[in-house]
DNA sequence: TAGACGTAGA
DNA sequence: TCTACGTCTA
């Protein structure tokens, strides 16, 4: 019993197809698809330099993420209320793939018609296209990255 | 995508042995051992009775349960230093379990060698033999429930 | 709406 | 050691 894709990778994961659903964010583990199961961004190392790998939109936490026609502004992690979220870790990441132009997995977090939890849709690889500073609703500084889908992709569509 | 075994019940899991190991605690939910995802103590209604289906004795987490040949001493859930364990919910489940003399699954949550995260064995059915209150480390009262192990049933062994 | 013995990587 | 957009049941 080890994860089907254990290899944290960057870009499409073998067997995993768009409009894939998935019960717990703890099966996107199992499959590769992101492995940081509790924070919303996961990444790996390239040489020094670190990468995104895979964000989770989650619906309802709270972080008033947009999500449009294949564009998403996703809020950056870490802050609160009294302190600024920082360029580190995943938000860092994201900022450098924005500059090598390397993609990342979108996964949605759409919370269950029952209320009860949610459940996760792989919707594809984007880009990041600008990332900036914005006052988050308790004042302090927060990120925000603005990610446009990867054209050709088929879309969700139905499955959704 | 759903569970194997989305049907909580009392006893044996078709499918599962004794000695089976699970990376995540959330797999002995997609297996159908334990349901409740963060709780220690799962349980379900035969009627207005709540009766406890499986209980996972994880190892580090401060709860002091104690393991040896087949009798388990674990502890209740809820209270905190400030406030006393009452008998309700898993706590009550238990108690009920002793009374109906219903088998209760136990899960062994051990620390990983490499001391990431834990893995999960499944070590069989055990029956409540009594319990009682005691004072925990903060000074309030906690639960106690002894367990004994169900004859007859093969050993961990090895696979653990 | 609260409560529950959480987990993996940096 | 700390941090991370948690999740399900009653």
């Amino acid at each position: 019993r080890r994860q089907v894709n254990a290899e944290k990778r960057i870009g499409p994961v073998p067997g995993i197809e768009i409009g894939d659903v998935f019960q717990y964010k703890s099966e996107l583990n199992l499959v590769g698809l992101h492995f940081d199961i509790m924070g919303g961004i996961d990444y790996m190392n390239r040489g020094d330099l670190k990468l995104a790998t895979s964000i989770v939109s989650s619906e309802g936490n709270g972080y008033s993420d947009v999500f449009n026609s294949g564009v998403l502004v996703y809020t950056g992690e870490g802050g609160n209320v009294r302190n600024d979220q920082r360029l580190v870790r995943g938000n860092l990441a994201l900022a450098n793939s924005m500059r090598e132009k390397t993609p990342v997995r979108v996964i949605l977090g759409k919370t269950r018609v029952d209320q009860k939890g949610k459940h996760y849709v792989y919707d594809g690889l984007y880009l990041v296209e600008k990332y900036w500073q914005e006052r988050g609703p308790g004042g302090n500084l927060v990120f925000k990255f603005k990610l446009v889908r990867v054209s050709g992709q088929p879309s969700v569509g139905l499955k959704r």
